[in-house]
DNA sequence: AAAAAGTTGTTGCTTAGGCAACATAATAAA
DNA sequence: TTTATTATGTTGCCTAAGCAACAACTTTTT
C-alpha cells in the first residue's frame, strides 16, 4: 500500500479531491494501489507493453512520447508530481500500449487498477457518467492518434500515419472514409503537395490508389 | 423534448449505451434536452460564444475547428449523427468557447446541459468518476491546445501559440515552464530553427527574451 | 439536361525550416 | 575545482512542401 511520505501529493491529486484521509485510503485500496521506483532515463512501460493500469506520479518527472520504426521521438507530454498518466488506455480497455512512457528524472510511481471503473452499477447516473468517460477516453486517444500524425516530420509520414490508421479489409485494402481534398484538411497540409507526394509514392510503388481505396505495398522499414 | 425520429440514433450513441427506453426518456429529462435545426454552412457555435451545453448530432455533418485572427482555419474534429462533441468544455466549465463548430451539410443537434455531471454525490466512487471525468476533459483540453499549436503553418505561429498560452505574471512577463530544447521539442520543430526565428521576431521588436523569460511587445494582427 | 459546386491532378516558382557542424555557456556530477 | 553533461546560439546549404494558376472530371442542384 501507499506510504505516508506522498499522502500530501495523493490528497493534492486531482482524482481524489474532496476525500477524506479515511476514504481516500479506501479508494486507494479499492484502485488496488502499488508503488513502483524507476531510474532517470529507465523505460516505464515499452511501446506495445500491456497495461491494465494508469498510474500517479508521487515522485520526479516522466514523459510520454510515441517512438517510430526509425526512432523519431514525437514528443506527447509530460507529468510531474500528482499528474495521473495512462488513464485513457486503461479505460478504453486497449491493452497494448501505443507508446512509451519514460523517467526523466528519478521517480516513484503509484499504479492503479482502472478496470474497476468499467464496473457500472445499473442506475441511470452511474451508467451516464461510465458511458462519459468512455467517450472521452476514446476522443482522447483520437487526439493523440492526430497529433501522432501532423508531427510526423514530413508529408509522407503523415500520408503513411494516416493510411495505417485505416483498418483494412480481407484484401489489404484501406477506404478512404472522406475525400482527399478533407484529407488534406485533416493533416494540415497543402491540397496539391499531398496530390503530389501520393503520386510519387505510387510511383515508387510503395502504394497502389483506386480512387479513394489504397492498398500498401511496401512497407517503410 | 425529444421527437420520436431520432429514438434510434440516441439509443445507439454511446452516451446513453445500456440505457432502456424508460430510463433514456428520464436521462434526456435529467440532461434539460433541446433540439435545434442548423443550415449546411451555418455556425453553431461562434469562437469565444458562452457555452453551458454539449451536443449529439442526431442528423447531418458537423465539424470544429480552430480559427485564427487572419481566418485560417484549423481542422480540429468531424462529427456525424450519433456523435457527441462540446463535452469537454462543459466538463470544465469553460464557458468562452475557444472554437468554432459549424455545419458542414444541414442538420439537427440535441443540446444536453452537462452541468449536471459535476453535482457529485458524496460517496467515495461518484466523487472519483466525477474527478476523472475532470481530468479528462482538462487532458483533451490539452491535447487541443496542442493541435493547434502543431498545426500552425509557420514556425512563428506555433512559437505565438505556444507563448500566448502561458499565463502572464503581473509584468506581462511570460515564463517558460522549461528549456528551450523542450520547448522544440514540445512544438515538434527543429532546436536551430526554433533559435533562429526567436532572434529574428526579437529584431523585429515581436518579442523580448531574457533566458526563459518572454514578454510580447507588439500583438501580431 | 444545363448549370453550379465541389474534387482531383499537374507543374513551375519560391521559401521556410530541417540538418550538419561548430562555438560557448551554464549546470550538474565527480 | 575539474570534468561531464546539457543547454543555447549561429550560419550555410539544400530540399520538402506551400502557393498560384490552370484544366479536367464528378457530383449535386435546379
Amino acid at each position: 500500500m501507499c506510504k505516508e511520505k506522498y499522502f500530501e501529493t495523493l490528497k493534492n491529486c486531482h482524482l481524489f479531491q474532496g476525500l477524506s484521509e479515511k476514504t481516500l485510503q479506501e479508494a486507494l485500496k479499492y484502485l488496488r494501489a502499488e508503488e513502483r521506483s524507476f531510474k532517470k532515463g529507465e523505460i516505464i512501460l515499452h511501446t506495445g507493453q500491456e497495461i491494465h493500469y494508469a498510474g500517479i506520479v508521487l515522485e520526479g518527472e516522466i514523459e510520454c512520447a510515441f517512438q517510430d520504426y526509425d526512432f523519431n521521438k514525437y514528443n506527447m507530454n509530460h507529468f510531474s508530481e500528482g499528474d495521473l498518466f495512462g488513464e485513457t488506455m486503461a479505460c478504453l480497455g486497449i491493452v497494448k500500449s501505443p507508446m512509451q512512457v519514460c523517467a526523466v528524472t528519478d521517480c516513484s510511481i503509484l499504479l492503479l487498477d482502472f478496470r474497476v471503473f468499467k464496473e457500472a452499477k445499473f442506475e441511470c447516473q452511474s451508467l451516464l457518467t461510465a458511458n462519459l468517460i468512455h467517450i472521452f477516453a476514446k476522443q482522447n486517444y483520437f487526439l493523440n492518434q492526430k497529433i501522432r500524425m501532423v508531427t510526423q516530420k514530413d508529408l509522407r509520414g503523415k500520408i503513411f500515419a494516416y493510411i495505417n490508421s485505416i483498418q483494412p479489409d480481407d484484401n489489404g485494402n484501406r477506404k478512404l472514409p472522406f475525400s482527399k481534398t478533407a484529407l488534406s484538411e485533416f493533416l494540415c497540409v497543402n491540397r496539391t503537395a499531398l496530390s503530389r507526394e501520393l503520386r510519387k509514392m505510387i510511383n515508387e510503388r510503395i502504394l497502389e490508389m483506386n480512387g479513394r481505396n489504397f492498398l500498401i505495398i511496401k512497407k517503410e522499414v
